[in-house]
DNA sequence: TATATCTCCATCAAAACGGTCGGCATTCCG
DNA sequence: CGGAATGCCGACCGTTTTGATGGAGATATA
């Protein structure tokens, strides 16, 4: 499962590449229509922002808006940053690899080895899977990727 | 990630299944071998007893052995056992579906379209692979599958 | 009967999760 | 310039989950 954060950061994000060209949002308008707890989006938001996925103004007419194409958000990078690993294994993660404490040789670890494919299948998903995408496969018809 | 507590479960059957046919193993034995927590260990092995997984001896001599062959036993139902659902999110488990509280609509979810193909390729993997299959690929040289 | 084993229940510390609060900094508008 | 609206930031907090540990009891063997 992933956490109630990340599915709130990724609603978020795909409220903002829905919103009209160059135009921001204030993290109380996103939290309204989405439903999020306004203090805890505002967390959230700032995490992303300080990871450079979005840039924000202040003042009267603040807000919000993406730093990058929606091309070029994955679900993957999102989740990362906020969730961590997607690998189910430390001793398969690109971004946080640890050895298993307990594992005496990876190269024959059958979890290790089922796992691997698991995360193979998840990557492929995740890492080509843009915001952009997602907006643009709800608006299509049934089974059409 | 999986947790520590399923990671440890499925060594013990693998520990299992690596057993000589028809013997059994005790907690003791495999807490050392595979580097688990006795007590632990204990615990896991009577909740894959009380699934139906395993069964078990007591007094001198007792142990743990499969109760089914190993090709009839998944790593998703493990997994699904001691760790809950596979599904990233909860309107996509078979097992434990739940609503989206703030989902207004599951059809035009983006977060969910692209999490359900998550969810099958991973359920792919995990429902198809067995224990006697990860116990067969190590002992093949590498790329075989 | 002595001993080794599984069984069962209770407890526990640490971490993660999902928020919430209050004050400060910036920006706009009148 | 002053006030209101907005984002920024750090601290805190209650609950649940995780990863165990302890001890007494049941059962089987020799």
């Amino acid at each position: 499962m992933i956490s109630q954060k990340a599915k709130y950061a990724l609603r978020a994000l795909v409220a903002l590449v829905r919103a009209p060209a160059e135009s921001s949002l204030m993290i109380s308008e996103i939290a309204r229509d989405q439903k999020i707890p306004k203090k805890f989006l505002e967390q959230i938001l700032l995490e992303l922002k300080r990871h450079g996925i979005v840039m924000s103004r202040r003042g009267r007419l603040g807000g919000y808006v993406l730093l990058k194409p929606a091309e070029k958000i994955t679900f993957g990078e999102i989740l990362r940053l906020i969730d961590g690993p997607i690998a189910p294994l430390p001793c398969l993660s690109k971004i946080a690899y640890r050895r298993c404490a307990d594992c005496a040789d990876e190269g024959s670890c059958e979890i290790r080895h089922v796992f691997q494919r698991v995360t193979l299948a998840t990557r492929e998903v995740l890492d080509h899977t843009s915001l952009a995408d997602a907006v643009k496969e709800v608006l299509l018809p049934e089974g059409v990727l």
